[in-house]
DNA sequence: TTTCTAGTTTAGAATTATTATAAACTATAG
DNA sequence: CTATAGTTTATAATAATTCTAAACTAGAAA
């Protein structure tokens, strides 16, 4: 009944942003954001632990139009790196990354971990919408 | 004769990162290093304005070769976005770009516009690289 | 200076990530 | 139930980058 819940909650979730609920995207709606920690993410990754199990196959294509869709829809959030790769996160919110140049891990850093005590005012007719640091690590 | 001297400069800076002062590398130190703003460029871009002129021709291989080449020797920062093409920096200090998610431009942050307070301690055994703050910003 | 060799350049092929296409399928409004 | 606009899918196309291997060259050593 748990799993039935979180499909409602799913249903009214892509219906609130204009988005049929399918079953392609409940499947990976279920994948992304039915968890405990956030999640990061690659369209390749996340492509093979969708397809992994014996269940219904999605496509890629699919797996690259949902998560376009759901970062229009504010679900997930791009991450910047200096990859020629998209990578993606479940925690939409302002945090910050450690990018591991060896092992081109990405790891969460909690917002209260770094604090800014100037920051610039964006220019004219633009406001920022959120503030993200990157601390790239190396052995 | 100030040619010359730029040349002189850049074959001793090349010798010093273990990198031969061959016709191409010079062409193209001349053709980043030698102005006074920084300069913000993809592979595709640079390739273009080297290999605009009549004078000698410069491979595409060989400008991904020198710009990973000058970025290892730290002549040149990668830049973070999420675009699947790299961008480079001829800054190369501690600097942060404005994210503009409509346009997807990138534009420089002066590092004394930005003052960080607190920062996390890196995972056992890294150290930190550098550290890039990304504002994103909309209308 | 000449010779040798490791480093470099190059054109083109291969690979990788992503986007486009168009036909088949499906959620849902009426 | 039916019509249709939205969605999925396999596949092709595109774009950026990396690989390959042959030709070339800077610089050390003879």
């Amino acid at each position: 009944m748990i799993i039935s819940n979180n499909l409602k909650m799913y249903v009214q979730k892509l219906r609130s942003s204009n988005l049929r609920p399918t079953k392609q995207r409940l499947k990976i709606c279920q994948f992304l954001f039915n968890r405990e920690k956030t999640f990061h993410f690659t369209v390749e990754t996340l492509n093979k632990k969708i397809n992994k199990n014996k269940g219904m196959k999605v496509s890629l294509a699919t797996i690259y139009n949902t998560v376009e869709a759901f970062t229009s829809a504010g679900y997930l959030k791009e991450i910047l790196t200096s990859k020629n790769k998209s990578y993606y996160d479940t925690n939409t919110k302002s945090h910050h990354h450690f990018y591991d140049e060896g092992s081109k891990e990405l790891t969460d850093i909690h917002y209260s971990q770094i604090k800014l005590s100037k920051v610039p005012t964006p220019p004219k007719g633009k406001k920022i919408k959120n503030l993200e640091v990157v601390i790239r690590i190396q052995k």
